[in-house]
DNA sequence: CAGGATCCAAAAAGATACTG
DNA sequence: CAGTATCTTTTTGGATCCTG
């Protein structure tokens, strides 16, 4: 299996468009109802979001435990081994945190990192 | 600015369905032509070839050396500041790695990192 | 050789309505 | 409450043809 494929899997798995906010809530929060991840990201959708939780619980990256009750209530966590994402995490922020600076540098403040994704 | 936001500006610039493979080259070769890129990554059009390279260069990750002569040619090479990217695709690639045996571990062989995504 | 332009197909995301 | 199902829109990527 070539070197590429590695690094993409680990593209894979963090991308899509919300993947970055739930896993940051929940770094934050601990565990979380799904309603409370709907709180935290108005913008998401109900399909996107269980859509994405559905993802990241394949790849054991969190936890979903169910309470068979009524009123429903699932609650979502980080798994031991999803906890093994954090440096890999924090070097990405770091990085991204690095990064706006030097565009700002480059291209002033009106520049954003989308900029050139609009031609 | 958000922590988010930063997250996710490092997943911008590495996500793109080529961006990984033409990093890999680059950081492989040092310089390549795009000719030369075209012929190491058999399957990528020109258009998206020259659009991802676009990208590339608007943050910075590479250089577009551009010989004035007829034929063209022109040569792309990872700058400066984008040699700093190497940890954290590093990084990535070692998560990715060991992501690809846990899921075999979880689900066996014949299971990929796509997995869940045909549904 | 290194692309730009245009058109088209596929994939991802969003809106909305419905359910146990 | 925590989802599904379905449909529509948007975004991406690919095919093809043209050019200095």
């Amino acid at each position: 299996m070539s070197t590429l494929c590695k690094f993409e899997t680990a593209l894979e798995i963090l991308v899509g468009k919300w993947k970055p906010v739930i896993l940051l809530q929940l770094f934050a929060n601990g565990t979380m109802r799904f309603s409370e991840l709907q709180k935290a990201i108005p913008d998401i959708t109900k399909k996107m979001l269980t859509q994405q939780l559905r993802e990241l619980q394949y790849h054991d990256i969190i936890h979903r435990e169910v309470y068979n009750q009524i009123p429903p209530k699932v609650e979502y966590s980080i798994t031991e081994y999803g906890q093994q994402l954090t440096p890999l995490l924090q070097a990405m922020n770091d990085w991204g945190t690095a990064h706006i600076a030097h565009l700002q540098e480059l291209y002033g403040e009106e520049h954003s990192a989308r900029s050139l994704k609009r031609n």
